[in-house]
DNA sequence: AAACTCCTTGCAATCGATTGCATTTTTACA
DNA sequence: TGTAAAAATGCAATCGATTGCAAGGAGTTT
């Protein structure tokens, strides 16, 4: 029975090498013959030697690792649970994987005191990928030090200067609303709380809603939950105080807590109330009805995310990046036009 | 302009003290008195001095970490994009993140050579929670070394001695099931790929099903996605070899993909067919029909995996925990019976 | 004032892998 | 065979924080 093989140097002494050699011969370093390389990577494989990251990212101030930061803006701030959240963030831990990476996922506090610096002074992340720019767009510009390879999900601000990565808010929104408009809708709510990407979102509704000369109504705030959509409306339809004809909603899951309620006061969709969500969850095919949505492509935006921050790290100039967006018109706005 | 405190020593020099004297003093020895403490305390607070986590991680031979594993069987194994599974990773990240432990998320093919000792081995991470007994048991079991702190979610198998924390799906597949009987169906069939868990819902659901003497149709082969749900449905049906009145569907994304195949043929639900899904995810209230489901809590599932884990990581012993799971009826299952 | 505590602080080794430079071994060529 | 060049290997320092042990200093007791 051989001894447990737990050190580089455990493992140089049963090769009768040195500590240096056995480094260099993990490492495929030319310096060393190809005989004694292959030697000890095989002393290695049997006896299951597996190099201590921790000392090794230690020693070469790395860490092979990209933290995902979840930035929450408030207590009831619940992106780490929101599907379209969540499912990118699949996507960016299968990516990363493919290169190497390690992914801690961590949610931040926009109130507690550090900033995000702390995850590369304490060595802990080699680059960021951060979500949630939140309602204050100032504060969140704070947490980013550009000095440092971050990569943000979301929208450019006037005056950031980090790269980010993200759909035309504008644009989905312009979309939502023609497309409402176009099916007759004379009285359309925007649906979902401020923040900066629903403001841009919010914008392209009003561009939409004064180029065809139609009253835009308040806003209606709602958290970006299921739960609360749903409680809003049925309360507004509750005390009668729901006269929309049209709804674009900030996000996918606003949309459906919404339709839930419409649907229990017998409120048919899309010929009494149409309405298109935001996102393009994987549900929306499969609701009934099916929901209309502006596509944000998680694929995409994830590979985009992990492709521009690994460029970040080999000090390549990266520009920030705008995908395109799309509408996909389902049951839940499509009316049947008569055309009199 | 004072110059960077980056290391210890920057910071105990600028105290004029030793580093022993500074490192204590961040870690609040008692050794050191108080006022100096408090100093040096200070000093680090100005400077925004952060203890470099990696050094002192190695130094201290832990991580400080936990690793989330989630194990992929296969290539159309879709776990890490699976709402219930993101769902409850999300609340075990925001639970570990209270315990201050940082949370590295990673898939690892069942395929590939390395076994989960790498992460200990490499000191990547203190302890593992696992997702995915997948449908080889004992492929996986083999990836479980009992003596690491490693918690897994799902079932006790025979032979495994590893902590397991997971709902009880026998109870769940003849919850739905009975619920199905109970509401006239005669024809009742369970629709999902075999894997460990699901196994067990499919002998819950064979039981009731013996119980009530009814017919125990072939299970359909379905992967944990809407799409597959969808494709095959829509194909039976197109064939017309679709006789159920009754589905137990092994996930709310496979119901959800069945329900839009037979909404669209003209399917009545849960008139014509009936159909409970499993999981509960959080959509399954908002859809239409609202999905009636099996309750799998995550909120209680994600804090059992962690404290259970904690408690490993303490030493002290830990069991097994089978949480309570229920039906929750909606109206894609509930039937107005006609009492004749 | 000597002797003895007790309280603070500093010295130096340690964790495990990497790497610049020095040293040894091998090869090549006159 | 002698010597220079090239190839292979080893020595020892290094990354930054922690900690057992030693040492310095203040205070107390007889």
């Amino acid at each position: 029975m051989t001894f447990k093989v737990r050190t580089l140097s455990d493992l140089a002494k049963l090769a009768g090498v040195s500590g240096s050699t056995a480094s260099r011969a993990l490492n495929d370093n030319p310096l060393i013959s190809e005989k004694t390389r292959k030697k000890i990577q095989k002393l290695a494989a049997d006896h299951g030697f597996k190099i201590n990251t921790a000392a090794r990212n230690f020693r070469l101030k790395t860490s092979n690792t990209i933290a995902v930061v979840i930035v929450k803006s408030s207590e009831l701030d619940q992106s780490i649970t929101d599907p379209f959240v969540l499912n990118i963030v699949g996507v960016i831990a299968e990516e990363l994987r493919i290169h190497k990476y390690d992914v801690l996922l961590v949610s931040h506090n926009i109130g507690q005191a550090a900033s995000l610096d702390e995850y590369f002074n304490m060595n802990r992340a080699d680059g960021l990928i951060v979500f949630g720019q939140g309602d204050d767009i100032e504060a969140f510009d704070d947490l980013i030090n550009k000095q440092h390879p971050i990569v943000v999900w979301g929208a450019q601000s006037n005056g950031n200067d980090y790269v980010t990565v993200g759909t035309d808010n504008v644009k989905g929104g312009e979309l939502a609303t023609q497309h409402l408009i176009e099916q007759g809708c004379q009285n359309i709510v925007f649906c979902g709380v401020r923040s900066f990407e629903t403001g841009l979102r919010f914008e392209g509704y009003q561009n939409a809603l004064k180029h065809a000369q139609l009253n835009i109504p308040d806003a209606l705030d709602i958290h970006f939950t299921f739960e609360d959509a749903y409680r809003v409306t049925l309360e507004l339809l509750k005390q009668n105080k729901f006269s929309f004809d049209g709804i674009v909603a900030a996000s996918d899951t606003i949309a459906l807590g919404m339709i839930r309620a419409l649907n229990e006061q017998g409120i048919s969709i899309p010929e009494q109330v149409a309405i298109v969500g935001y996102d393009d969850i994987s549900v929306c095919a499969f609701t009934q009805p099916a929901l209309s949505s502006i596509h944000q492509d998680t694929q995409l935006g994830g590979k985009a995310l992990v492709s521009s921050l690994l460029d970040l790290l080999a000090k390549k100039p990266v520009e920030s990046i705008m995908l395109d967006t799309q509408l996909v018109a389902r049951d839940s706005s499509c009316r049947k036009l008569n055309k009199t």
